[in-house]
DNA sequence: CGGAAATGGTTGAAGGCTAAATTACCTCGA
DNA sequence: TCGAGGTAATTTAGCCTTCAACCATTTCCG
């Protein structure tokens, strides 16, 4: 038995920016968010998945992935933008289990109100503070990091059912 | 009016890694430590930030800033800590105000018990991935950020009070 | 075909987080 | 010494998230 590998002092540093830098990262975005434009970063982020997808609409699934939701959370975060009118939802002709969010022109109108504002965030607390090198090192590390993960949470989140049943034994 | 200056290239990339990046980093953490030791990491940073202070207590407003919590939820944390006696609170003498955090023998050795798998997490979905020469890149970047960023959260949390009550007016 | 299993999505309850109000105490200055 | 204002921490209420259970539909396959 070998003791586990603990930190050095790079990779302690590196750990403690990462966590303490991120997490003050998005609640700050989150508060200014909220603050100028009335809306949390998981509406923002939904919204934008859907002002970009064709027809400005998405199947709940494809939607979940791409915001990194799940689908539980999706489920209440549309029931709650579909009640402040910014999405509705659509049944899905071909598949009748299937549901779209759609956004509304309120809803693409609020997003294009608050886009610019947290654009100017985003520049203001993450890149005006780099030089173009730290931006591609950054760039290059949360892309692979981000790819292993991905592969991570599927292979985790798949086998013990991220939503749905259990399959009892074989 | 110029209009608002949208993300280049590469700024997109570092945008979308590090968000997808710290999500799915953090969450994943998160579920390895529940499933394997039984904790949060709230639970777990409280009790590292404990464990490696004097007598292994910290008042609440420094294991607050120290965990990055609110002291609101800091309390709560605490309060649920302290019911499966992982931490105990302790009034202050010199400040009848205040009171510590204690952590107990037993959150000593469930800490004791968490940490090195926890660390073999956090090699295992970052380090590990990394050379040398990235890590250093990560830590100068997070640190630099993180630092810029405490600076803002203290000026945006401290004049409208993170707490307590507003004083109208000058 | 017909039933088992998988998929898409929703729901409800339980618990965590945030913001604002509250309590208790300390400090400073007139 | 008195009171105004600040600080330490908790409490309350409302919203958000998670987990597990659930319904409806589709797919797979004997």
């Amino acid at each position: 038995m070998s003791g586990p590998r603990w930190l050095n002092t790079s990779e302690m540093r590196a750990w403690r920016g990462l966590m303490g830098m991120s997490r003050l990262l998005f609640e700050q975005l989150g508060r200014e968010l909220g603050k100028e434009a009335g809306l949390s970063m998981a509406d923002y982020e939904v919204m934008v998945q859907l002002s970009e997808a064709e027809g400005r609409r998405l199947r709940m699934s494809d939607l979940a992935a791409m915001s990194l939701l799940s689908k539980s959370r999706l489920s209440h975060q549309v029931a709650r933008m579909e009640a402040t009118g910014w999405v509705r939802r659509e049944s899905c002709p071909s598949d009748r289990r299937g549901a779209f969010a759609v956004l509304t022109d309120e809803g693409f109108a609020v997003l294009a109100d608050a886009a610019p504002g947290h654009v100017e965030g985003v520049r203001h607390h993450l890149f005006d503070l780099l030089d173009p090198d730290e931006i591609e090192q950054l760039g290059a590390i949360t892309t692979k990091l981000y790819q292993h993960l991905n592969t991570v949470v599927e292979r985790d989140c798949a086998a013990p059912k991220r939503d749905g049943a259990v399959s009892e034994a074989v």
